[in-house]
DNA sequence: CATATATGCTTAAACGTTTAAGCAAAATAA
DNA sequence: TTATTTTGCTTAAACGTTTAAGCATATATG
C-alpha cells in the first residue's frame, strides 16, 4: 500500500508498505529513466515482465526453449516501449561487429557505386551493414582507411585497390588478423586472397577482334600500369590478339597510362604525333577514353572514320558524348553480389576450413558510333 | 623458481615452487592466448607491467593522474603487443559509437561523393567515421537507411533526402531520439534542423540574368518537384527574375520534371512541339540538361544559337559533351565541409543548449559553350 | 609540526547484451 | 511406479573499456 501526504508544499512524503520496498526498488530505476530519459533495455523489459534479461534476450531471439507466451509478451512489451537493441553492446559480446569495410578509389564512378550498391543488397539480406571508405587513388588515404576500419571492429574487408598501391603491407595486415578480405576489380595475385573481377584478358580479346572487323590495322592501346593485374592483363590480351589476328605489335603504340582524362588527352596528342597514326586506339579505361575523344574532336579527326575508339568499363558518359564510346561493360551488380556472398561464405564457415575464390566473369562489348564503322 | 624435467618424450614435466603461483596465473593465461590467438587487450598490458587495467586505460588517454614513466612504459608494451583499442567496447561503456550516418540519394554523382568526402575529412580530424548509404531516390529504401544507422547507433546522421521523400515521420523518429539531424541540398523547412545548402533563389536569378545577358526572350523552365524545396525556390527565383527583367510568365514554358536524362528528353521534346518555341531552356538538374541537349542535338537545332541551354549542379559530363553545358557550381566541399562542422558543434556541446544552423552558400554560374552565343 | 593538497595508483562497477550452466517442474518413457 | 527427457526459465559471468571513488604516499602550506 502507498499513502500519498501533502504535507509541505514543496515535498512529497511517501510511505510505504515495508513489504513493498521490492516495488520501490523497481520504482526509482523507472523514475531514474524518467529524468535521463534512456534508452529502453533489455532490462527494463525483464522488469516490466518481471522476468530475468536472459529470458528476454532469447524470446527475442525465438529461443526453442522459450515459451510462446512470454515470447509474445516480451515482444509486445518491446514494441510499446519502443526498445531498439544496443548493437554495440551485442557485438562486444558476440565479438562480431556485423559490419563489413568497403574500399574503392573513389564512389562517383558508376562501376564502383554500383558494385558498392549491390554489395550493400546481399550483405543487408544477412544482418551487415557497410562502411565505405574512398581511397581516392591514394595508398596512403588507403592505409588510413583499412586502420579505420580495423578500428571499427568489421568482420570483414572487402577492396578494390589504390592505383598507386603497390606496398601490401596493409593488406597483409588484414590478413594477419584474421579478417576476411576479398579483393574485387584492383586486385593483386600475390596477396593470394579472395578475388571477383572480369576476364580482361578476353575482354582486350573482343576489343581488338571488334576493331579489326571494322577494317582496323593499326591498332593503338593506352593501357593502365603494367604493374596492376587487370591492366598487365588488358596490355597481354591486346598483344595477344594481335598476333592471333597477324598484326605485328608497335612499341610507339602501346602507352602506359594512368588513364586520368588529362593524361587521355596527353597521350593521345602523342599518338597524333607520330608518323604513322593509328587507324584505332584502344583505352584501358573509359575516363582516358574520353580524353581521346576530346583531342579528337577538337582536332578535327573524323571519329570513327579515321580513327576508331574503345574505351573500357561502360561509364554511363561513354553514351552521352558525341560520338558515345564503345566500351566493356563489367557487370558490376554481378561483381558486387559476388564479393558480398564471398564474403559470406567466409564468416559463416569456420576459421579452419578456408578455401580460396576466384570468380572471374565474362565481360560484355557494348558498341557505339566510335568504333561503329560500317555503319557510320 | 621454474624446474624443467623431460621425463618423457611426450609430456614436459614443470616444477614450480609454491609462491610461483600467481606466476603461474598469469602464465596461464599467456598459454591460454596462444592458442586461441585472441586479440591483446588491456588487460594484457596491464598483467605484463603489473598494473592495473584502469591505469593502463588512463596511460593511454594521457591521464593527468599517471606518470610519465607509466605512460611511456605502457606505450611501448602496447605497440610491442601490437595492441588495437577494442572500439565497440569503448563505444558502449561510454555511450558514444563515434559513428556518424550519411544519407545520400546516390554516391555516383559528383556532387554528392563530393560532399561525402569532405564530411570524412573534416569527421576524421575529430575521431568519427561515417557510415554512407543510398537512398537511390526510394523513400522505402531511406526509411531502411534510417533504421540501420539507429541500429549500428551512430551518434549523428547527415542526409539529403530522396525525390520521393515527403512523409517525414523517419525524420523525426531521428530528432526524437535525440540524436543530431543535419540535412544538405535536399531539405525540408518544416523538419526544423540543421540545413546546409546553396542559394537556390539566386542561382535562378543568375541564370536568368546571364540569359538575358545573351539576348534570349522565352527562357522556359523544366523545374524539379515543386514540393521539394529546393526545386521550389528554383521556380520562384525564376519567374521573379523574369519579372525583374520585364519578360511575362508563361504557363507552357514551365514544366515540372523528375529530372531523369528521360524525362529531360520527354519535356525538351514537349518544349520543341510548341507553337512559339522557347529561345533558352534552363534546367533545375544537369542529367536532365543532358537529356534535352541529345534531342535538340537529334533535331539539328542549334545549341546555343536557336536554342541556349543551363544546366543545374555542374556534373563533370556538363563539360564533356558536345557543346559544353552551362551550369551552376553548388561548391560541394564546402557543403560537406559545414554539415561536418555543424554535425561536431552539437556533438560537443550539451545537448540543452542547441541552436539551429541554416547555412546558405551562394552558388556559382560556369558558362560554357550551350549558353554561350556572343562568343560562339 | 600538523594539515592540506597533489600524485599515482587500485578497486569495483558500469555500459547492454549473450550464453553456458543449472535448476525446478512438467511431460514422457520405461 | 520411477527414471529420463523436455520445457521454461534463472543465475552469473563474460565481452573490453571507462570512470567514480578511494587510498596510500609524497609534497606543499600554514
Amino acid at each position: 500500500m502507498l499513502k500519498y501526504n501533502q504535507s509541505h508544499k514543496n515535498y512529497i512524503i511517501l510511505i510505504i508498505k515495508t513489504n513493498a520496498v521490492y516495488l520501490l526498488k523497481r520504482l526509482s530505476k523507472y523514475i531514474k529513466n524518467l529524468n535521463i530519459k534512456k534508452k529502453t533495455t533489455i532490462k527494463d523489459i525483464a522488469n516490466v515482465l518481471n522476468i530475468s534479461p536472459a529470458a528476454v534476450s532469447k524470446a527475442l531471439h525465438d529461443d526453442s526453449r522459450i515459451s510462446e507466451k512470454t515470447k509474445k509478451a516480451v515482444k509486445q512489451v518491446a514494441k510499446n516501449l519502443n526498445y531498439q537493441p544496443n548493437h554495440l553492446a551485442s557485438a562486444l559480446r558476440k565479438g562480431k561487429s556485423h559490419l563489413v569495410g568497403v574500399i574503392v578509389p573513389r564512389t562517383n564512378s558508376n562501376f564502383f557505386s554500383s558494385v558498392i550498391q549491390n554489395i550493400e543488397e546481399e550483405l543487408d539480406k544477412e544482418g551487415y551493414n557497410i562502411i565505405i571508405t574512398q581511397s581516392n587513388e591514394s595508398y596512403k588515404k588507403e592505409c588510413r582507411n583499412i586502420d579505420t576500419l580495423l578500428f571499427t571492429q568489421v568482420d570483414g574487408i572487402i577492396a578494390s585497390m589504390a592505383n598507386e598501391t603497390i606496398n601490401l603491407d596493409y593488406y597483409e595486415k588484414i590478413k594477419s588478423k584474421g579478417i576476411p578480405l576479398i579483393l574485387f576489380d584492383r586486385g593483386e595475385n600475390d596477396l593470394n586472397v579472395d578475388y571477383i573481377g572480369i576476364n580482361d584478358y578476353d575482354s582486350s580479346h573482343m576489343i581488338v577482334e571488334h576493331l579489326v572487323q571494322q577494317g582496323c590495322k593499326r591498332i593503338a592501346h593506352i593501357g593502365g600500369y603494367k604493374r596492376t593485374r587487370i591492366f598487365n592483363n588488358r596490355i597481354r590480351g591486346y598483344i595477344d590478339a594481335l598476333k592471333k589476328h597477324n598484326l605485328s605489335l608497335e612499341d610507339e603504340l602501346l602507352i602506359e597510362s594512368n588513364l586520368t582524362i588529362e593524361d587521355g588527352r596527353e597521350k593521345m596528342s602523342q599518338l597524333l604525333a607520330l608518323k604513322n597514326k593509328p587507324d584505332a586506339v584502344y583505352v584501358a579505361g573509359d575516363y582516358a577514353a574520353l580524353g581521346a575523344l576530346q583531342i579528337l574532336n577538337e582536332q578535327g579527326i573524323k571519329i570513327p572514320e579515321d580513327i576508331a575508339l574503345v574505351g573500357f568499363g561502360n561509364e554511363p558518359f561513354t553514351a552521352m558524348v558525341t560520338p558515345s564510346i564503345t566500351s566493356i561493360n563489367q557487370h558490376s551488380a554481378e561483381i558486387g553480389k559476388q564479393a558480398a556472398k564471398t564474403f559470406l561464405e567466409h564468416a559463416k564457415k569456420s576459421v579452419v576450413k578456408q578455401q580460396l575464390n576466384k570468380i572471374i566473369l565474362d565481360a560484355e562489348l557494348i558498341v557505339r558510333d566510335s568504333s561503329n564503322i560500317k555503319n557510320s
